[in-house]
DNA sequence: CTGAAGACCTGCCTGC
DNA sequence: TGCAGGCAGGTCTTCA
């Protein structure tokens, strides 16, 4: 479900419910996500200051703790009356304040959360060796062209590495190299500046206008009030295998690259 | 070291 | 209808 644009709208669609109010208390159905739950028993009573988000980690900010949550492949989080029923594939719940509360629901358990210091979180496992957000000033051209070198990974593995840059899943990853004209199986050392250029701005335009949106929704993917994303219906080649290439009509091609779908048009991209 | 593949887990879709 | 197989937004671990 999520890449970067998807835990955007997710932050955005929790903050009004979340920010200032306090947590009464935290059910886990089932604490067996990917890692075991943390016990956030010494949230209850603990009011969320804010809500923020580094690479595809949604963080709600407490005055002594950081509450970190990925949300996998399949997660999400809902807000809803604090005494609505139990949801399929609900595995936490966290009663709020003011009667809502906000459920966890993740049908393949590949989503974790964790309980990390306010002061020091970065130096995190799961934050340590992060690279820049794509969204950021130290995300650009030349950046990613000295992250190229003497890199022979196809163009597109090295896009969804969290260490090069954070938040570009497979489905954007997909669409940014179309964007900029780039064959996903081209080795990275063989790009030139100029295309690498490129594309960085077809990566911060697709993340751009799918945050725009209110990010992409296939299958299970909504908004904390179940509202779908749309971005959607802006794939120009992401699960369109054998269609007819928006722009010149070829057949999009897929191939599997370390073990995941890429989509490409084999005559625009290069 | 690099890069590819497997593992984790469940649901859904396709084809026989 | 039933069932096997393939596929799915991510990331960590293992292996060559």
């Amino acid at each position: 479900m999520p890449e970067l644009p998807e835990v955007e709208t997710v932050r955005r669609g929790l903050a009004p419910h979340l920010i200032g109010r306090s947590i009464e208390s935290v059910t886990c159905y089932r604490p067996d996500l990917r890692y075991p739950l943390p016990d956030m028993d010494v949230l209850y009573g603990k009011t969320c200051r804010g809500i923020s988000r580094r690479a595809k980690y949604l963080q709600f900010s407490f005055d002594h703790a950081l509450l970190v949550w990925h949300l996998g492949m399949s997660g999400c989080f809902r807000v809803q009356h604090g005494n609505a029923a139990k949801l399929r594939h609900e595995h936490v719940r966290i009663s709020l304040s003011g009667g809502e509360c906000l459920s966890y629901i993740d049908p393949r358990r590949f989503g974790y959360a964790g309980l990390l210091p306010i002061d020091g979180w970065q130096q995190h496992p799961w934050f340590a060796a992060l690279g820049p957000e794509p969204l950021g000033d130290s995300f650009d051209g030349e950046y990613l062209f000295s992250r190229c070198q003497g890199r022979k990974i196809a163009i597109k593995t090295l896009l969804m590495d969290a260490s090069v840059v954070v938040g570009v899943g497979n489905i954007y990853a997909c669409e940014s190299l179309f964007r900029a004209g780039i064959h996903p199986a081209r080795a990275a050392n063989r790009i030139s500046r100029q295309r690498l250029d490129l594309l960085v701005i077809a990566v911060r335009e697709v993340l751009g206008e799918a945050i725009a949106a209110g990010g992409s929704t296939i299958n299970d993917f909504a908004h904390v009030d179940g509202n779908p994303g749309y971005f959607a219906h802006n794939f120009q080649v992401y699960g369109r295998a054998s269609k007819a290439c928006l722009h010149c009509t070829t057949r999009i091609r897929r191939l599997v690259q370390s073990g995941r779908s890429t989509f490409y048009c084999p005559h625009c991209q290069h």
